[in-house]
DNA sequence: GTCAATGCAAATCGTTTGCATGAAC
DNA sequence: GTTCATGCAAACGATTTGCATTGAC
């Protein structure tokens, strides 16, 4: 384990101390899972994977959905609606970004354009919205699959 | 009915006898309901105006999910994944568009930005990635809900 | 008459909930 | 010991499917 998970670790440690809730193991191990992965996880691959890598836990996937609600609330991970590919979660180590997806393999490129962004915040005081968060996917054909 | 809408009509004939498929009302009713009003609505609330609008027809809600399928692949709807609002549908009549949605009120104003389009095409070719679609909504607070 | 499209009910998928039990404090 | 979190199974909402029937051609 790196000094940076564990760090992550702590945190979440000290948010649930602070919220006079109950440190947990699986809250722990979902949040694991999410740190020592880069990729995107929907609940049930997080489910499946915890089967894999910590076989001796009990881990319900009740238990996965309301950890992930919980350090979704917290900002400890982030979610995006992937579309036809539903919600999937990340940790919320990595700074902003949006998403390329390929609809062929599931392949996914991640980018982030600040002349965007701008002009994102822009329409949207343009129409006197404040914005708390947006959602931006390009779908298409990676190199690989458009041949 | 205006003309154009009875040209949209026109076209899904045409569509359904090329394809050598079968010319039904229930696909016409529900292509009309999209026609004739400009929200985005979701498949059930289609099958609820439909038992509203035409009383005297009889149309399950598997046939309206089947017919948005049918017209959404022969492009002449198009289909917007709101977050936790699920999927809505609009007719393909406008241009394309993004959407700004208030998460509150649930007010959806559309905009274009022609900069960000001509972006995402950018970031698509930088990647070796051939785009077919994109989703970009911004969501936040209308100003009379961020009172 | 043929074959696609329909209505209905049952099935499915992802997610949430109620509740009795177990674990953290 | 109290209270929160868990596992399990049942419930849920949205969507899909199987199948016998109907309707377009």
């Amino acid at each position: 384990m790196s000094t940076m998970n564990e760090d992550v670790i702590e945190e979440l440690k000290k948010i649930v101390k602070q919220k006079g809730l109950k440190y947990t193991e699986q809250r722990e191990i979902v949040l694991s899972i999410l740190i020592n992965i880069s990729e995107h996880l929907s609940a049930e691959e997080i489910y499946n994977l915890i089967k894999v890598k910590y076989p001796n836990s009990n881990v319900g996937i009740a238990t996965v959905y309301r950890a992930l609600s919980f350090l979704e609330e917290v900002q400890l991970i982030n979610s995006i609606e992937f579309g036809k590919d539903g919600k999937k979660y990340e940790n919320n180590t990595k700074t902003h970004h949006d998403h390329l997806i390929c609809t062929d393999c599931g392949k996914i490129v991640e980018f982030l354009d600040e002349e965007i962004e701008k002009r994102q915040d822009r329409i949207a005081k343009k129409n006197k919205f404040k914005i708390t968060s947006h959602s931006m996917q390009l779908y298409g054909l990676c190199e690989t699959c458009n041949k």
